[in-house]
DNA sequence: ACTTTTTATTTAAACGTTTAAGTAATATAT
DNA sequence: ATATATTACTTAAACGTTTAAATAAAAAGT
């Protein structure tokens, strides 16, 4: 790789000193430089097509002006979404992402973290992964800002943005009660997160405000590392048993793709045997023959609001936290008469 | 945010001077420094639990272990994949990827560029966007290390992993033909990139070695910026014409996925009103309802490859190019029956 | 016992910026 | 005419590393 043209080049070919090639090239007109200079220097800038190294920037200003983005999986479309709505944001604020994925694993998230902190990143957008609690701790502790988002610790106080969970499933689980249906099972995943935990309580809740009581076995718990594993008896176990539930609520996009590809396997119309409501939208549900009634994220809001926030932060470390939750929509369609 | 530690701090605590530090910490046990030394400096160093400054590191070495991923949509699930399998492919080489959708705009393309440059990463992995040939040039004569992914532009020599487009298209449409399809569509995107233009051409030499001569009316050529608006025309003229179409192939799965919205709603069935070919696989399709014969791009291939080729130019400027031509699959299903 | 080699540690320069402080030279005020 | 303020530019330190070169002390060789 050529070597860069760097200031010191443009004031040796000017035959002035470093200083006043900076001056000139950060602070415009009023740099204190004689306007020939200026216009000298500004010159032979242009024509060595110099490039001021970020890289020198940072360390001399103790910024990187680059945020750590750290998801489940980049390549889930969820967060391949947000992905690009927080790109464009932080492009805003001349920021760059730097992305890594987790895949829901406490070790690999913290990996990531170290990874990102060495290299200087002002701060980090995060989907936390399960048991990652005393890595979120433990950047407090350092005073390195972040905000997290899709799911945070109700136990400690930090930026967040997040769906209104709890909202979004009741409403949805109420919909289910609202047309007919008295045993709806909910698929989930086995996992602590308060995320998880809300839209398990929404479901719960709604039954219980229909007078009956949540069924322990009309909740099935699915873990992240074996999805496609248990996805089917879990299904199974839903539709198949004594006493089969008529609708089912998928807790995520990618469980409800899962889940749907089984209960097509076992020929169950939607929403004839089953009714199907499923948390956020996804392409892969564009043909599916049976529109479905799901949950819509705000992902343009989370996706901002966490850019917003952590610049703020990062520019005014004093600023107290902000914890904004924003309202799902159901969008009613087929799959949830 | 608190103050980093530094080998600075080390030193002084340690009362020794910074290089003592330095050799001990990224040396090991052959830095030259006495033993009894080295142990007190490392038990410090992880007292305070220090981290190096990575943009010192790259400052001082020239080096910042990160490269550029450029690519049309982060969003989009092909680049959303290829960007996960880079993910994991740079961290085994302990480079980080930042990451910027181009939106197949060439100034977008060219600001992303430049943005990187001057974050120093040491090489990019470029789905280069129409007209951007230039800018290739311009980094090619500045000796930056890159590869092109997904397309490529034969008039210049560089590093690049690609399908082999002209086969898939011409292996597709031959299917096509041996299904009994006589006239058989494209859409494609109106685009003079190379991949396109040689899925354009496969498709065309397919029809030609079947004693045909391909009809202009059967190619129909899509703008990128305008989709959504233009598709469903581009497929009522290929469908309801005097002489419609029995057939049609899809040279990406964006195209596919709105061109069969378009057909399922002119209320045509596929394969028996309609034969279909996409090109690429997606979660979209898993549930449309005739099981689709797509062309299978090797994501992973192409994404290690990529990696390895840039990582391998990095570390040694003069090597020479590598071109990479993957052979896709036709996996074959009911839609092109 | 004195030179030579080896070992242990430090000094200082470098990477490419920014910027406070310094130094002339020039302009203004008295 | 002289003190003072202003302008135009430079010096030098700093950010946190690495590393060649210098230095001092100890070990080995004669």
């Amino acid at each position: 790789m050529a070597k860069k043209v760097s200031l010191k080049d443009i004031a040796q070919k000017a035959g002035v000193s470093i200083a006043s090639v900076s001056y000139v090239l950060t602070k415009g007109n009023n740099s204190g430089v004689g306007p020939e200079l200026s216009e000298k220097i500004k010159k032979i800038a242009s024509e060595l097509n110099y490039r001021p190294n970020q890289i020198a920037k940072s360390l001399q200003s103790g910024k990187s002006y680059s945020i750590g983005l750290i998801v489940a999986d980049i390549s889930n479309p969820f967060f391949a979404n947000i992905a690009r709505i927080i790109e464009d944001q932080a492009k805003k604020y001349n920021y760059t992402v730097i992305f890594g994925s987790s895949d829901e694993m406490a070790s690999k998230s913290s990996d990531l973290i170290t990874f990102f902190v060495n290299r200087q990143v002002d701060g980090f957008i995060i989907a936390p992964a399960e048991d990652s609690l005393e890595q979120i701790k433990a950047l407090q502790k350092q005073n390195i800002p972040f905000v997290l988002i899709d799911r945070y610790f109700p136990e400690i106080d930090t930026n967040y943005v997040a769906t209104d969970n709890f909202m979004a499933t009741f409403k949805a689980t109420n919909k289910l009660i609202e047309s007919g249906n008295s045993e709806i099972g909910l698929i989930a995943y086995n996992s602590e997160l308060y995320h998880m935990q809300e839209r398990i309580n929404g479901y719960c809740k709604a039954i219980e405000e229909a007078g009956c009581s949540p069924k322990k076995s009309n909740i099935k718990k699915i873990d992240f590392s074996s999805l496609k594993e248990q996805i089917n008896k879990k299904v199974d176990e839903l539709v198949l048993s004594d006493n089969p539930v008529s609708a089912i609520l998928f807790a995520t996009n990618t469980l409800a793709l899962y889940g749907l590809k089984r209960i097509d396997a076992l020929k169950l119309k939607v929403p004839d045997d089953v009714s199907v409501i499923v948390f956020d939208a996804a392409e892969a549900f564009d043909f599916y023959y049976c529109p479905l009634t799901y949950i819509k994220q705000p992902l343009f809001e989370i996706g901002t609001n966490a850019v917003d926030i952590l610049v703020d932060q990062i520019d005014k470390p004093n600023k107290k936290l902000s914890q904004v939750c924003i309202k799902s929509t159901l969008v009613e369609n087929e799959s949830s008469k």
